[in-house]
DNA sequence: ACTTATTGGTTGCATGAGCAACGGTTTCTG
DNA sequence: CAGAAACCGTTGCTCATGCAACCAATAAGT
């Protein structure tokens, strides 16, 4: 399993070590976290991510636009558009056009949505507790601090915040 | 922007805040990053993520399976399978049947690959350089030793340690 | 040795996401 | 006030990817 360092030719050195690789450390934790987290929200409500970040952003924030998920989910908007739809056909949202501008439309949970939020959210949190309880609280905080830090810093070196997934 | 407190019923309480969720966090860091660094080989080389880890594997190991370099690098075997027969189409890798088990192919990088590798290897370490500069020696070291204990115990909270991109 | 299970790798299928073009609205500009 | 530009949201297209079924080869069990 070692490597072999003098192959035919010259054996070309190593110059990465992926495990070492930051980008690849954290895709793979998110990665990990992610298909954790999916198995809640997937096999319990049949919810994607796409659909998961709409209910949580309007049960936090009651009543937004597509484009304000989007953004505040740092989702495309096409994505945004088809997980709207689906919630709205499965009853979980509502659609109301704005009649101040009606180009938008306001989005909000329905009874059988908010349910969802209210029974998803504290499993979500309980996630989240458990897979950080292998830190202290000290490191916690700086776990965040330190990732809020980078992530700052990462959404200048691309062209803009915009994203998917 | 705030919450409206008081809607027409009872409005729900904010049980979750998606910003200072951890699984959400990693996310849009784990994003940023990959498509930051997606402009690298992607517009430069034409390497998808999934070829770039398999090349990066190959240059860090020289000689692998298929399964190898899945299991090394967190991904399907089948993303795998279609990384690799798209890398030898373009000549950057080469493989070869091991005869002692000819179920499995070894794989290595062509000069070709080889190139690409030892170009790429180096601006992806400056890139990662860059985005970690905001931290202090200090933190960085910190952070990865957080996300790698983290990860290890995500690891065990999935069925299994696969994955996707 | 023969059957059965396991493993490496490929491929068809369905899903999901980004992109870009579009229709309908509103705003900006002259 | 008319035309251009910006903007919200949808949709067709394409591609990437996970899954599961599958083929070929080896290992395990009897």
């Amino acid at each position: 399993m070692a490597s072999r360092s003098t192959a035919k030719k010259e054996a070309l050195k190593t110059l990465l070590v992926l495990e070492r690789f930051l980008p690849y450390r954290l895709n793979v934790l998110a990665s990990l976290t992610s298909n954790a987290l999916a198995q809640i929200y997937a096999e319990r409500f049949g919810l994607s991510i796409p659909a998961w970040r709409v209910i949580a952003t309007l049960g936090q924030y009651d009543v937004r636009t597509a484009r304000d998920i989007a953004t505040h989910g740092v989702m495309h908007k096409s994505t945004v558009s088809r997980a709207v739809s689906s919630l709205e056909q499965r009853g979980l949202i509502v659609r109301r056009p704005n009649e101040d501008d009606r180009r938008e439309e306001l989005l909000a949970l329905t009874p059988e949505g908010s349910a969802i939020y209210e029974s998803l959210a504290p499993q979500a949190l309980a996630f989240e507790e458990h897979l950080v309880s292998v830190l202290k609280p000290q490191e916690q905080e700086l776990l965040v601090s330190l990732i809020d830090k980078l992530s700052r810093h990462a959404r200048s070196l691309t062209r803009e915040g915009e994203g998917e997934a």
